[in-house]
DNA sequence: CCAAAAGTGTTGGCTGTACACCCATGT
DNA sequence: ACATGGGTGTACAGCCAACACTTTTGG
């Protein structure tokens, strides 16, 4: 039996954010062939050595900055381009202000509305698609927006944020009434007046990572 | 740059059925090292050319004989050797009755219950724990038992088969208000005496292909 | 004083759960 | 005749959805 030569196996990232109340989503501008100036996700060949996690992690943190954000496996995929490439993908979860967003000469990194996408490289729109149903589905049954948030939030903020995730306006009290009766919050004392009228009370998550209910 | 060699790739199958009252997972004796005489999950290497989903139907039909199952990815790990390997996971549910286990020297296929797992090769009872767990979850929000009975069943086999899961007893009338009204199922007209003392009304489930409610 | 967002309860419908008995059939 | 599994209804509790007004503050 000859030894095979092995697949190309590369790792994507979906990072997500809530910025001017929409989701969106993080894309590169290629400058390089194939689909030069096309948008397509953060990612590349998984190196020699380093594990799934470990090259997501690091790809994330290169173009944002950041590290102990939700980062979860999506999906894998043989067929986004012709070639066969095993392709793992990820997704992620941020805050926009704490993102500070690389800046390349080659790549031109930057949001935009997941809900309207431009055209994609190696049908980079599935797997945005997939990741989005994914985080509809866990707003539902887990804490993971406690990375889209900064640590410390009023809960109207967070409203917004699952009004923008969801595309739906959700009720006020009913919002408020269950999401602090599932224990993930907790008050800080402090208060805010950033912008608003009135200072609200600040919340931050009791756990900054993955819980579900 | 040097062209990289690339990764190994393999395909794994979680395949479950409900026999004897109990969950259990087929495994495989390996009659070659490394992990000689150890059992572990069928699968083997992604060969050139061929897709994910490609590889593990074939390992599944090679395994079981089964072509039309309920089958879908689980993870992809990067850890289960120390050699770097990829690893796709797959998990598949299979009528006991249907399934014709494949007869061979080198290895010997055979069912264990999952609950009690003999020492298995390269972390594959991790793979198999995780299976176990998205399946008792897909149980509550989905048909996915319509490939691990016969195609016509009673509603008390149907409810055998997720108390095996579960390993929880269920209440009958609850369990049949809650299944019926779903609206997943059709009565067939047919009545079964196979075994059992008063006949039973035999039901199907109207898709069989994966459905969440 | 006005605009903007914060904060707060109650009701009705629905869903899920607990619970026990009679019936038809095969042996 | 008896043992085995088939089949059926009700009552209570908890959960979710609908719904509107007052308060505080900044400008």
């Amino acid at each position: 039996m000859a030894p095979d030569p092995g697949r190309t196996v590369a790792v994507l990232v979906v990072i997500f954010t809530v910025r001017d109340g929409e989701l969106q989503v993080l894309l590169i501008k290629r400058s390089a062939e194939p689909f030069k100036d096309a948008w397509s996700l953060p990612g590349g060949r998984l190196t020699e050595g380093s594990s799934l996690l470990e090259a997501a992690t690091r790809r994330l943190e290169i173009e944002t900055g950041l590290k102990d954000v939700f980062l979860e496996q999506l999906y894998t995929f043989s067929d986004l381009d012709d070639q066969g490439s095993i392709v793992v993908a990820y997704w992620a979860l941020v805050d926009p202000a704490s993102a500070t967003l690389a800046r390349r000469d080659e790549w031109q990194p930057d949001w935009h509305p997941a809900a309207v996408l431009p055209d994609l490289a190696f049908h980079n729109d599935r797997v945005i698609d997939l990741a989005a149903a994914r985080l509809r589905n866990k707003l539902a049954y887990s804490n993971v927006t406690y990375s889209l948030l900064p640590e410390e939030f009023t809960l109207s903020q967070l409203q917004q944020a699952y009004e923008a995730i969801l595309s739906l306006q959700l009720d006020k009290r009913n919002f408020r009434k269950r999401i602090t009766t599932l224990g993930i919050l907790e008050p800080t004392g402090k208060r805010a007046s950033v912008g608003r009228h009135r200072p609200a009370q600040l919340y931050r998550f009791r756990e900054r990572r993955p819980v579900v209910f």
